[in-house]
DNA sequence: TAGATTGTTAATCGATTAACAATC
DNA sequence: TAGATTGTTAATCGATTAACAATC
């Protein structure tokens, strides 16, 4: 089962188990079936067996899954076993709310710096980070051992942001801005359009 | 081709087209064929045409899409033919963000109010809008005709906004705190999720 | 042992892409 | 007419779900 490559909604899914079983790391629970996974997740119970089985033999049969130990598992598929920097460009409101999420990330991920190019967002404090000038990001993401970007920048502005975090030497993006930003095929980019969620969901209310 | 059920991937798609197609329209472009479509938007042209079809024949063959009445079309299939009132309930630093949004929403969507449990938030002006305490939520629901609830409360809230949001009425809910919510089937819920979307791109970084 | 639950194969379902006749 | 491009069918590809032997 090794080395197949794996499917982008069985990426997707993992987080999402990986914050459960956090949870239940949290209120002291040991153990936690397919079933009861499926049950708080809204997935099917094989789903989640079948993505698991992609990685290795996770479980016991007639037991199910060791939830700490499933939590190792799925950090170390998703890498983050290691502290990933993260670096954000566009100090609004978007990107302080963003920086806000430290403590959600946990000890997985960090956002570690904060860049913008207007005058009167330079220098200003965000959440402990200091707003630092679009010039300083090649030598920044550099010293801080950022791979990842974040751009919450208006969207005209978008595609200049991420051509500077390819530059940089980024690995992947996330863009919230509302546009199509094109990068080389190397670099992983997501999208998470704030527009465009709330557009679709308009599709299914009531006539 | 009317009457199919149409999957959640091409309806995910449309706004995306929408976007698109009003940018061409404000350079004054008057025609685009799904050619150039899905070379803007990295999708097959074969997929869009496909898109499009479901919900009639928009284009004209030899020639393209009219962008204009394709721009019509689309609304009317999203129903943003007309304004979608939208309710918020979380005003921190998110909430803040996406009440500015209203701007790209266009003419289309528009967030009506803004409610908040925290003393220290209510009476407080966001963007134009007073934040409202909570138990006001069902009666401007109501007397907004708010359709759309967004949540952008702690994870730890999330389900008791939902669950106030559905009893007031409202037929669809994004949520963007981390967390699963469950709604009853007739609503429909999106999960506009920050940090499992950052941990699924963890993913495809280099070991 | 009996009951529970995994890992995995097979069956189903759905979405994407290719190809091309129709036609502007 | 020749060239371009749609709408649609057929082919391919991929993802989900059901079912069950293996086994704790």
């Amino acid at each position: 089962m090794k080395s197949m490559k794996i499917s982008e909604a069985v990426v997707r899914r993992l987080p999402i188990y990986l914050r459960y079983l956090n949870e239940l790391n949290m209120m002291q629970i040991q153990t936690v079936s397919s079933q009861e996974l499926g049950q708080k997740l809204n997935l099917n119970p094989a789903q989640i067996r079948k993505d698991l089985a992609y990685f290795g033999e996770f479980g016991k049969k007639g037991i199910g899954y060791d939830v700490h130990y499933l939590i190792e598992k799925i950090r170390h598929i998703l890498k983050l076993d290691q502290i990933i920097h993260v670096g954000l460009v566009g100090a609004g409101n978007l990107g302080h709310a963003l920086s806000n999420y430290n403590t959600y990330l946990k000890d997985n991920m960090k956002i570690t710096a904060v860049f913008d190019s207007a005058k009167d967002k330079i220098g200003k404090e965000i959440n402990h980070l200091k707003v630092l000038p679009m010039e300083e990001l090649p030598e920044v993401v550099r010293q801080h051992g950022i791979r990842v970007g974040i751009i919450t920048v208006p969207a005209v502005e978008a595609q200049i942001v991420a051509n500077a975090f390819v530059e940089a030497g980024v690995e992947a993006i996330l863009n919230f801005a509302p546009a199509i930003v094109k990068v080389p095929a190397h670099i992983r980019i997501h999208h998470a359009d704030f527009t465009t969620e709330l557009h679709s969901l308009a599709y299914y209310l009531e006539e």
